[in-house]
DNA sequence: CTGAAAGCGCTTACAG
DNA sequence: CTGAAAGCGCTTACAG
């Protein structure tokens, strides 16, 4: 395998020469920075990682830490895993993945022998060993999620709470004024991920805030489980014309089916919003108004931070990408009932 | 950070004696090894990744190719990801994540820049040009999966085919005359993965060895694709007794609930195996028979593989991971019925 | 059982 | 605009 010093001699110049003319660090005659290439090519020469990472303090690789606990929804994770490792690979960076099973010892590690520049935090906990761990860790970080504490942390996310607001509102927007909430199976809540509650409380909130009757249940297991939280809001709300889905994939699609069963119509008798979801809802029956929770846009502001990090001091502080919506026609304007 | 040479200075020794203590290949003085390894502990030493990797020559990474098509199903995959990584981190190797917008790309650049020791390949297309690759790249790799073309390769994954006969073996044992088989969508079969042909072409050959009459359907999108792909079975195989199920969990479950629907009972009117199934058939109404699909079963096989290819010349072969049958009372001895 | 030293292939001041 | 050289922190023959 070539190495520089081959390059250096096919171009007719110095080895540094040649590292200058491929890190850009300083300018180089246009015609010697033509040789060079050409050598390169030629040679089919690639930088030796070790070396560069020794002579160079830079490792040019990303340590990703993604929590996988049996009740993690696959395809929502796998999204930002890949979403992280894209965008790492578009500033030319290679992402280590660290699994749950050595998570703090897994950033020690990487951290004390120089494996990466910088970490991305996926899933963080409200409670998340991993975030204490940055702090001690000195090494770039941005997490992607809001845990509790996020003292002296770098984070991003969609604004869960303004999506709840803004499902809301477009219900409320449209005559709406008793609004049911089917959210997350009552286990991801009490195992902290941070993002359901963050939904949940911003659904509450907005609420009160316009005015508009609402109610919030958890599905337990299966398609049955589905059907009591439906009884449950029902119940609670005898009068519910609006409902926001904050949850996976199965769970909508089991609601959908159950509301079908029970005669309910959509948009006609129930208006519905699907928010914060991963999967595409343009397939559903019907398609689902949507606030897509898209792994890309923290994924890919999170690892510029990441980067801007390696280069320049950066406060610690939150940012939340702010929620979209899109109309699919499962809102309709609420029929004349008697208030 | 602490480096060697701080080591050696607390410990009273030279670099190479830590060196050689840490690496355990030379034999160290019982008083020596524990005086470095108090210093090793103290000073919180790790050798820095880049230093190892150029003076080494070996990286302690693996790299991971992973392809993540819209109709890989991703908690699959993801399992796959997760169980390479567990079983490299066993041998002490780290992995890095290359995704399938530069599968071969990603593989020349990491062994031209020496990025990784071994490559592991997953979910290998049955024409995939990342196996080509492996060929002309002279780095160690093991491949999860079998693709149509095997010539030089190392490969491992589970007996797809033996897992087929093993079903209807099953049930043949039980009586059954008349299986049929629910495939995964015809799409997956288009795409190329390679294992849901070899099953499909297993189950063939073995219905045919035992003589049992049999029949394959492959369902289309949803469960109105899952009920006619029934239908179909139906129709072909009026008096269908047994059911393998190769394919994803939403369609399993589809396929249970139909059952339910049309008052077929489990397992007194039909015998079911959920056959090379990578979830939990005990938690379905009901529990299933199961051959299931043992992520970490290939691949720590393949990591050890891949970990024997670096110290010693390993000729090509491919490995089948036997299949294993779970029984969960969803098979029954066939009622006496006109043949 | 242990040490002194070469060398891995780069990057980056230092010089001109 | 370019080069000669030090040095990054290890591993591993070579020597004893």
């Amino acid at each position: 395998m070539a190495n520089i010093h081959d390059v250096a001699k096919a171009a007719g110049v110095s080895i540094s020469t040649v590292s200058y003319a491929l890190s850009g660090k300083r300018s180089i005659g246009e015609e010697t920075r033509k040789r060079i290439q050409d050598a390169v090519r030629e040679l089919g020469y690639r930088p030796n990682a070790g070396a560069r990472m020794l002579a160079g303090t830079k490792t040019h690789i990303f340590a990703v830490t993604a929590p996988l606990h049996a009740d993690t929804y696959a395809p929502a994770h796998m999204a930002f895993v890949l979403a992280v490792t894209q965008a790492a690979r578009s500033f030319d960076y290679d992402v280590l993945l660290l699994t749950e099973d050595e998570a703090t010892a897994g950033l020690q590690r990487v951290a004390a022998s120089r494996l990466a520049d910088g970490i991305i935090v996926l899933d963080v906990a409200k409670d998340d060993e991993r975030a204490q761990m940055l702090r001690s860790i000195g090494l770039p970080s941005t997490v992607i999620g809001i845990p509790d504490d996020t003292h002296g942390l770098v984070c991003v996310d969609l604004d869960f709470r303004q999506a709840a607001e803004l499902s809301l509102t477009r219900l409320a927007e449209h005559g709406h004024r008793s609004i049911g909430m089917l959210g997350h199976p009552p286990r991801i809540y009490e195992r902290g991920s941070n993002f359901p509650h963050r939904f949940r409380s911003g659904f509450v909130d907005a609420a009160d805030e316009l005015g508009v009757r609402s109610a919030v249940a958890l599905p337990g297991h299966g398609p049955a489980g589905v059907r009591a939280a439906l009884d449950e809001l029902y119940a609670q709300l005898p009068d519910m014309t609006g409902l926001v889905m904050n949850c996976e994939e199965p769970i909508q699609t089991s609601a959908l089916d159950e509301l079908a069963d029970r005669g309910v119509t959509v948009p006609d008798d129930l208006s519905v919003v699907s928010a914060c979801s991963s999967f595409d809802t343009s397939r559903f029956a019907p398609p689902l108004d949507v606030i897509p929770l898209v792994a890309a846009d923290s994924c890919v502001r999170g690892v510029e931070l990441l980067v801007q990090q390696l280069t320049a001091e950066i406060d610690p502080h939150i940012e939340l990408v702010p929620p979209r919506y899109i109309e699919r026609g499962s809102v309709a304007t609420v029929r004349a009932v008697a208030s």
